[in-house]
DNA sequence: ATAAAGTTTCAATAATTTCTGAAAGTTTAA
DNA sequence: TTAAACTTTCAGAAATTATTGAAACTTTAT
C-alpha cells in the first residue's frame, strides 16, 4: 500500500506520540494510518506499509480493539480481515478520554477512597490525610464534571465550548438567575 | 525519615501511576512524598527514605523543577537544600495540565497546521487532509477551552463544575436571552 | 588556600517495554 | 479429511528507559 510523504509524516507524528497517549509507536501509526484512510486495511497491509512483523500488527489491532477504536470488517469473498477506525473525531476522544480516565485516575481515586475512611492520629498524619482529599475531592470533580460534558448532544458542546470567555457570562447568568428566584 | 504505612501505599501508587501521568516512578514517589509531607524534605532525606540512590534524587528533583511543582528552600545554618511541594492541588493540577498540553498537543496541533497548509490532491489525499483537519479543530478547541477554564476564578470553576447537567439548563437560558436580543 | 559538606553528572548496568518471527491455532472450501 | 489461507501467541532479541554510584563539581567556613 502507498503511502504520500504527507500522510507518512502524520503517521510518524502519531507514533512519537501515541507514547505520551497512552499506547506504543507501532499502535499509533497503525491507529493514524487507519484514520486517514478511507477504505478498511488489512493487517498484512499494515505491516508492509508500516514496515513492521505481521505479529505486532495482530497484538496492536487487538490493543486497538479493546480500546474500541477499531473494527474488523470482511469483503466478500475475500477470508483476509479487513480494519478501520470507527466513528467521528469526536467519538474517538470521548474513547480516549473515557479510557485514559480508567487506566489513570479511578484506581487512584479508589485508594483514596479507602485511605480516607482511617481517623488520622497524629499532626502529620492529619496533614498527609487532609492532602490526599484535597486531591481526591478534584478527581472526583474533574471525573464528573467530565461525565456529565460527555452527555451534552455535540451541538450543546459547540455552543459551550464556542464560548470562551462567555463562561463568566454564563456564570453571572446563573447568578442573575438565582438571585431573581431568590427574591421573587 | 519514618514513614507511615498508609503514607507509604500513597507514596508508592503515585509511583506506579507516575509514569501514565508522565513522569517516571521514583520521580512520582518523591513528588508524592513531597505532597503529603508538611516540612520541607532534604535530598537525602528523600533517598533513603524511599529507598533510591542519590544521584537519581538529584535528577528527580530537576525534572519536578522543570515541571514547576517542586522548590528549594534553606533553613538557617543549614547548608542542605530542602525542598517542597508548592502550591495547592487546584495549582498543581493547573501546572500538569499545562505542562501535559505543552508536551501531547502543542506539537501535534503545529504539525497539523503545516500539513494543512497544502491543498490535497487525490481523492484520498482530501479524505486524509479532512481527517487531519477534524483532529486540529476539536484539539484547538480543547485548547482553547482548557484555557478559558484556568483563567476562571477557584470560585467561577467551583460554581461551574457543581452546575453539573444544569449547564444544559444555563445553555436554554442563555438561548432565550441572545433571541430576546435578537428581536428587540 | 583548603577541607568539609554538600550537589550534579554521567558511564555502566539493570529493568522494562516493544518487536520479531516461527510455531500453533482457526476457519473455510473442496 | 485435508490443505490452503489466514490469524494469534509467545519466547527470545532488540530497543528504550530508569537507576546506581563513583567522580567531578560547587559552595561555604576557617
Amino acid at each position: 500500500m502507498e503511502i504520500s510523504e504527507k500522510n507518512q509524516s502524520f503517521v510518524y507524528h502519531f507514533g512519537e506520540m501515541g507514547s505520551k497517549w497512552g499506547f506504543n509507536r507501532t499502535v499509533g501509526q497503525m491507529y493514524a494510518l487507519l484514520v486517514i484512510t478511507d477504505k478498511p486495511i488489512t493487517a498484512n497491509d499494515l505491516a508492509t506499509t508500516l514496515n513492521i512483523s505481521r505479529g505486532n500488527v495482530s497484538m496492536g489491532i487487538k490493543e486497538l480493539q479493546s480500546w474500541k477504536l477499531v473494527q474488523v470488517t470482511h469483503v466478500p469473498g475475500d477470508r483476509k480481515e479487513y480494519y478501520n477506525a470507527i466513528g467521528s473525531v469526536m467519538d474517538m476522544a470521548n474513547i480516549v478520554f473515557e479510557e485514559r480516565r480508567k487506566r489513570e485516575v479511578d484506581p487512584t481515586l479508589s485508594l483514596l477512597r479507602n485511605l480516607l475512611l482511617d481517623t488520622p492520629e497524629t499532626d502529620s498524619e492529619i496533614y498527609a490525610q487532609q492532602r490526599m482529599k484535597d486531591i481526591h475531592d478534584l478527581l472526583e470533580m474533574i471525573t464528573n464534571w467530565a461525565a456529565e460534558l460527555q452527555k451534552l448532544t455535540p451541538e450543546q458542546l459547540n455552543t459551550l465550548m464556542k464560548l470562551g470567555t462567555g463562561v463568566t457570562k454564563i456564570l453571572s447568568v446563573k447568578q442573575a438567575l438565582f438571585s431573581k428566584k431568590q427574591t421573587e
